[in-house]
RNA sequence: GCCGCCAUCGUCUAGGGGUCUAGGACGCCGCCCUCUCACGGCGGUAACCGGGGUUCGAAUCCCCGUGGCGGUACCA
């Protein structure tokens, strides 16, 4: 074991500060070693954005750097937690695409452990236990306003009398006894980053019931995973300066934390349940993909250091770094995820988007299962053109309504303008209807080349042809090209559709 | 109240003392491409929270103020 050069062993400061020196539970230095990270929701609810955004960076930077990703469901409140919650949770980050390499492992799991790191530092004098019931506590509080802090009373109780009144069972709380001084540390993003000690007050680790509070339990396992940088929303910042004290107290290694910046509403305040939509499930309804989100999430108080901002997953693992993530809280704009999702879309096979689209057009009755394994190559060419046109996979199915079933009117806007003459459009339409009957093969470039052939023949310009026809063919004005329209419609339905609407045009209505 | 964090276009952001008459993206508005829509291209709109310093020079550094946010639990 070498140590550092300039490191001193027997001296403390050596451990104190950005505390890169990792050591074991016996204090041992360790050497630097692959990173392992975490993501440690508490199952009360679903997987909300946030959390999604922490888990990504975390995921990210593990397997930018092949360090482990762990999960791990914080469950000590166990009147809040719910299994259906952590499996609404587990079910959001598979989604997302982002698998860990360890657990889930249950924080409950570990009470034991919790319980004997309160009890050795209630040994060592790190921790005192606590008599005061929540009453007296309440009264102090009340009696002190604003300017409460845990007056340390049972901090003066002997030993002794502490372990009788104990063994008597008298109820108590372990209390970590807050030493002097100050704790710091260099944030990754925060950079140098310190509080005074005197400004945190002897919190309680353990419970009356003997479960441990937040900070005993979270540093508690982040030394038994070997956690090497906490990575977690910057709401955390004022437990740091508790938990760094719980990890000296314990003899243990300080990791690298990295506070990230709040994810807010358009309103400028903490995401909220109540406005804004926040689980990810949510998203993942209402057909944004899950690269779109990874995407949007990413760009939420990081970016590459260039001008790209449409990326893949991989793209993010390869260019990801804690060093370019910024402390400002950032607004979630539905608007540019949306834009985002519909880059995405774009570039998405159309053989991958089917399995997505395809459920809401059965669902829609346009279409039948078999259908859509017998018309696979054709659903591939309309998902080919409307997913460039679309922010979100239902908008393609509302798009390929068109394509699969006959227009239910026509818009009454359009046709006003594009069938104003009603006696020409239906000639139009005849023209036209004539030419495609002949057009051989059936393929975009020569449908084309017969409808501008029509319109010269009519003497029109190629729109002239072209919008009565789409009004005809779609019901509205606005549709891919013609040619692929067309195309894709196929001759009979072409004519069929063409019919229907000089029928239209002739009863004048 | 106390402790802490944060502060560039409406929004996401670039920016690390001069290259900033502040760049990119979303949105919005024009124009181009064009059979429409979308994509794409081009152009426009729009910002350094305020005040003091430091400096030859400050969006960049320091201080104060203001505002927003977080914590201050036998919640996580």
């Amino acid at each position: 074991m070498a140590y550092v050069s300039g490191f001193d062993p027997d001296d403390g400061r050596g451990l104190r500060g950005r505390a890169r020196m990792h050591t074991d539970r016996q204090g041992h230095p360790t050497m630097a070693q692959a990173p392992r990270v975490r993501f440690a929701p508490s199952p009360t609810g679903y997987l909300h954005v946030g959390g999604a955004r922490t888990a990504l960076f975390n995921w990210l930077y593990a397997k930018q750097t092949g360090g482990v990703f762990v999960l791990r469901i914080e469950d000590t409140d166990r009147e809040r937690s719910t299994g259906e919650s952590t499996a609404t949770i587990l079910d959001g980050m598979a989604w997302l695409g982002l698998s860990w390499d360890e657990g889930p492992v249950h924080q409950a799991d570990g009470l034991e452990r919790h319980r004997a790191d309160a009890a050795r530092m209630l040994a060592d004098g790190s921790a005192y236990r606590c008599f005061c019931t929540p009453l007296v506590l309440q009264a102090k509080r009340d009696a002190m306003k604003d300017e409460y802090r845990y007056d340390r009373t049972c901090y003066g109780v002997p030993a002794d009398e502490s372990a009788r009144r104990a063994a008597a069972g008298e109820p108590f709380t372990v209390r970590f006894r807050v030493p002097g001084g100050a704790t710091e540390w260099d944030d990754v993003v925060h950079g140098p980053t310190r509080f005074a000690n005197e400004s945190i007050e002897d919190f309680i680790v353990l419970r009356t019931d003997g479960t441990p509070i937040y900070n005993l339990a979270v540093v508690s396992d982040d030394i038994d995973m070997r956690i090497t940088h906490v990575i977690r929303g910057d709401d955390h910042i004022s437990n740091t300066p508790k938990q760094i004290l719980l990890y000296q107290a314990l003899g243990a290694g300080v990791p690298t934390f990295a506070h990230l910046p709040m994810i807010l509403g358009p309103d400028g305040r903490k995401l909220s349940k109540r406005r804004n939509a926040v689980a990810v499930g949510d998203y993942a309804g209402s057909g944004i993909l899950p690269a779109a989100l990874v995407n949007f999430l990413a760009l939420l108080g990081w970016n590459p250091g260039d001008e790209q901002e449409v990326m893949t997953l991989d793209e993010l693992v390869q260019r990801f770094s804690l060093e370019r993530i910024n402390k400002k809280g950032a607004v979630f704009d539905t608007g540019k995820l949306e834009w985002m999702n519909g880059q995405h879309l774009a570039r998405t096979p159309s053989a991958d988007l089917l399995p997505l689209v395809a459920p809401l057009l059965v669902g829609a009755g346009l279409l039948t299962e078999a259908d859509v394994d017998a018309r696979r190559d054709w659903l591939l060419w309309l998902l080919d053109l409307t997913k460039v046109r679309a922010r979100t996979v239902p908008e393609i199915a509302e798009q390929a309504r068109v394509f699969l079933a006959d227009p239910a009117g026509y818009d009454p806007e359009v046709a006003a303008k594009q069938w104003k003459d009603r006696e020409q459009a239906a000639s139009v339409l005849d023209a036209v209807a004539a030419r495609l009957r002949t057009v051989q093969p059936w393929e975009p470039a020569g449908i084309e080349a017969g409808l501008r052939e029509a319109a010269e023949a009519a003497g029109l310009g190629f729109g002239k042809v072209v919008h009565p026809l789409r009004l005809a063919l779609t019901g509205g004005g606005a549709s891919p090209g013609i040619d692929q329209v067309v195309a894709l419609l196929g001759r009979e339905v072409t004519l069929r559709r063409i019919e229907a609407a000089k029928a239209w045009l002739a009863a004048g209505a």
